[in-house]
DNA sequence: TAACAGTATGTAATAATATAACATTTATAA
DNA sequence: TTATAAATGTTATATTATTACATACTGTTA
């Protein structure tokens, strides 16, 4: 289960509109949206984003430099995430596979290094883009 | 085996630097370190930079926005990436882990979508940093 | 070799993404 | 209640990346 934090205001308003939006968005696509509510500078943003993605509320795809909501209401921190990505129409989802999740979880090498978190992004085309 | 592109002028000076540095590099970074060999704008550095992700010599550390030189030297494309990265120091290497890579390669869900490329970024703290 | 296509270069301007620094307010808990 | 942490507001600025346009080089093939 996740813990239930308390988001503050800004937090909310934010959180809300991405969760509302189904998809990926952009900070500054943030903050055009949110500034009818008083959010004016992309440093709230940027704090309200830091924020919940520390809680795992949303998730940074890193190569996009977009926030989407989780879609995993079982991962309690944002440890450890998958997602897949439409080369043509830029849907992401995210991937809830125990089995990849367990495997990358588990994972090591000779390195020597501790792994405590990763991120993985999947590339392709999903089903619409494939079949045109 | 890896194809034998003939680099560009711009392309060789910038993978060179790269590679020589060892570890990943920011593109500003890498233009003032290039500015003495003629190379003075943003884009002649993002040009080649992305020439160069093209033909698999270097890959994009999409967390840190960085650029390191393919330390893989069996990768023919840079379709299939895995690093690990020092959250304290900040040292990034590539993974060659044959397991690995091909169960992920070979990686399907039920959502119908064809993965042709993935990107995997691991975070934890290395070997020197961890046994402080 | 001339004509063409594709790739690479040069340059200026600007767009998009993200953080620093500082002042103030609100929430939480001892 | 008082101390502390967390959140907010605001301005300025740093960092990362692209658009647009002009020119030059490289390799092919007619």
């Amino acid at each position: 289960m996740q813990k239930e934090h308390n988001l503050s205001k800004n937090q909310k308003i934010i959180f809300d509109l991405i969760d509302k939006s189904g998809g990926p968005m952009k900070a500054y696509s943030i903050l055009f949206n949110v500034q009818k509510k008083g959010i004016k500078a992309p440093l709230q943003v940027y704090r309200a984003l830091d924020k919940l993605v520390e809680i795992g509320k949303i998730h940074k795809i890193e190569s996009r430099n977009a926030f989407i909501a989780c879609q995993n209401s079982s991962c309690q921190v944002s440890k450890a995430t998958a997602f897949s990505i439409c080369e043509n129409c830029e849907n992401v989802s995210e991937i809830s596979n125990l089995k990849l999740s367990k495997y990358l979880s588990n994972f090591s090498d000779n390195s020597g290094m501790k792994y405590s978190k990763y991120n993985l992004e999947f590339f392709g085309l999903c089903k619409k883009c494939k079949s045109k």
